[in-house]
DNA sequence: TCTGGGGTCCTAGGACCC
DNA sequence: TCTGGGGTCCTAGGACCC
């Protein structure tokens, strides 16, 4: 069987974590930027705002005092985050984390009696040692997994806790299942199978195979099997990343060139960072930007390019200067930029590197390799202390719009002490 | 005024090869 | 008038996930 582990309403339990204030009231989590609702607590969705809600559209019920509101805190859900998987590393014979706020764990070899057992206990030791609520869907498939913890959340009477482990469970869960709500069926194909009467998971198993794949493909067919307990989703592997991409909105437009190379530049930073934590070197560097989509009256120009470099690299000189060369081919004067970002492609693991007999720069390779392994240990502290020339002074997160957040108070002692 | 960020996989069509 | 057949690779776009 699998153990689907999901943190309810994680970030928002992550607020409340540190400050019990806000338990029972109704709390919103913003994106970056304070852009968007990205996280809701059970009483903030009776009220009915839903998920992706502009934040203006809401921010009256704040004035009011009927909603609380935090910007979002990534150092302190990254930190929490890796609290609990450590939590579920130490019960599951083989976890999969498959995100910020869930996990697989594969419980093949453990009896199925035990089961009930061993995930309430564990919903228990989460909840004591690290303040966050979870739910627990145990099924054969990841899918059913899926839906087996939706139940769980969804109905107080389960505790936390529900099993489909008999073929009766699974029609009777895929009969009230929307067929919306199933893993792998999005907001594009939902309306397009309830139009064809297909409304619940259980109407979905019962159309023919054939149905499903002339319609959906490969993906649609694997759902319909894993709805009916056949395993079609396969445990990750934990391989390099295939893509690597920083990227954000900005307070306020920008239509400097400067500004926006600094930024840029900034991007491309974070990008060589993450390549040198993970061991890998990239190909291609790419640059988009993006002008106001919202702002009809503007004009739009969203241009990207992409370099593509003789040697991997992961240096931040390197990195950096590809970027700004892309960018060069891209940035127009005149319009009037909302989000820029960079993606590094075609990653390979350093230690694989190909010598190209037409590297005539290697000494140069070097050296900016060694400033960078520099600047990784200098900027351990999780400051921005050492950087280009070429990058904007002050922290990353400087230029988006965080007026709630709350203080990092699992990262920064000093913060941590003015918890009451 | 204000509208997030970071990923993966599949597919269809075009370019190119022999 | 008549204009092959079969393969691979790349890319853009669309779908999905959190």
């Amino acid at each position: 069987m699998y153990a689907l582990v999901d943190c309810n309403n994680f970030f928002v339990s992550c607020e409340r974590a540190f400050q019990p204030e806000l338990e029972g009231r109704p709390v919103v989590v913003l994106s970056n930027n304070d852009g968007c609702v990205v996280a809701r607590s059970n009483e903030s969705k009776a009220m009915g705002i839903k998920m992706g809600t502009p934040f203006f559209k809401v921010k009256y019920l704040v004035d009011e005092g009927e909603l609380a509101v935090r910007s979002s805190n990534y150092a302190l859900y990254g930190d929490l985050s890796a609290r609990v998987m450590s939590i579920l590393a130490e019960t599951a014979p083989k976890l999969e984390i498959y995100s910020i706020d869930e996990a697989f764990m594969n419980m093949d070899g453990v009896s199925v009696e035990k089961l009930p057992v061993i995930c309430r206990c564990l919903i228990k030791k989460i909840r004591q040692w690290t303040g966050i609520p979870v739910s627990v869907g145990v099924a054969s498939t990841k899918t059913l997994g899926k839906v087996a913890n939706h139940f769980a959340k969804r109905y107080k009477g389960y505790k936390g806790f529900c099993m489909i482990d008999t073929p009766e469970k699974m029609r009777k869960a895929l009969k009230i299942t929307p067929i919306g709500d199933v893993w792998g069926i999005g907001r594009r194909l939902a309306p397009k199978l309830e139009a064809v009467g297909v409304k619940t998971a259980l109407d979905f198993i019962e159309r023919p195979v054939e149905w499903v794949q002339a319609r959906m493909g490969i993906a649609g067919e694997r759902t319909w099997h894993e709805l009916q307990g056949i395993r079609m989703v396969e445990d990750e592997k934990s391989e390099a990343r295939k893509t690597i991409c920083a990227s954000r909105s900005f307070a306020n437009m920008i239509t400097d060139f400067e500004e926006i190379s600094q930024r840029v530049s900034d991007f491309a930073g974070k990008c060589a960072e993450k390549l040198r934590q993970e061991g890998t070197a990239a190909y291609s560097v790419g640059v988009f930007l993006l002008t106001n989509r919202f702002r009809e009256d503007l004009a739009q120009y969203n241009p990207q390019a992409c370099i593509r470099l003789a040697v991997p690299a992961s240096s931040t000189l390197e990195i950096v200067g590809a970027a700004k060369k892309a960018l060069r081919m891209i940035f127009k004067a005149g319009y009037e930029y909302k989000k820029a970002g960079v993606i590094v492609m075609d990653i390979v693991n350093s230690n694989e590197i190909q010598q190209s007999i037409f590297d005539f720069d290697i000494k140069e390779r070097e050296r900016d390799d060694k400033i960078s392994r520099v600047m990784d240990m200098v900027n351990k502290s999780g400051k921005n202390v050492l950087r280009l020339a070429a990058q904007r002074p002050g922290h990353f997160a400087d230029g988006i719009r965080r007026d709630y957040c709350s203080k990092l108070y699992s990262t920064d002692w000093n913060q941590l002490l003015e918890v009451k």
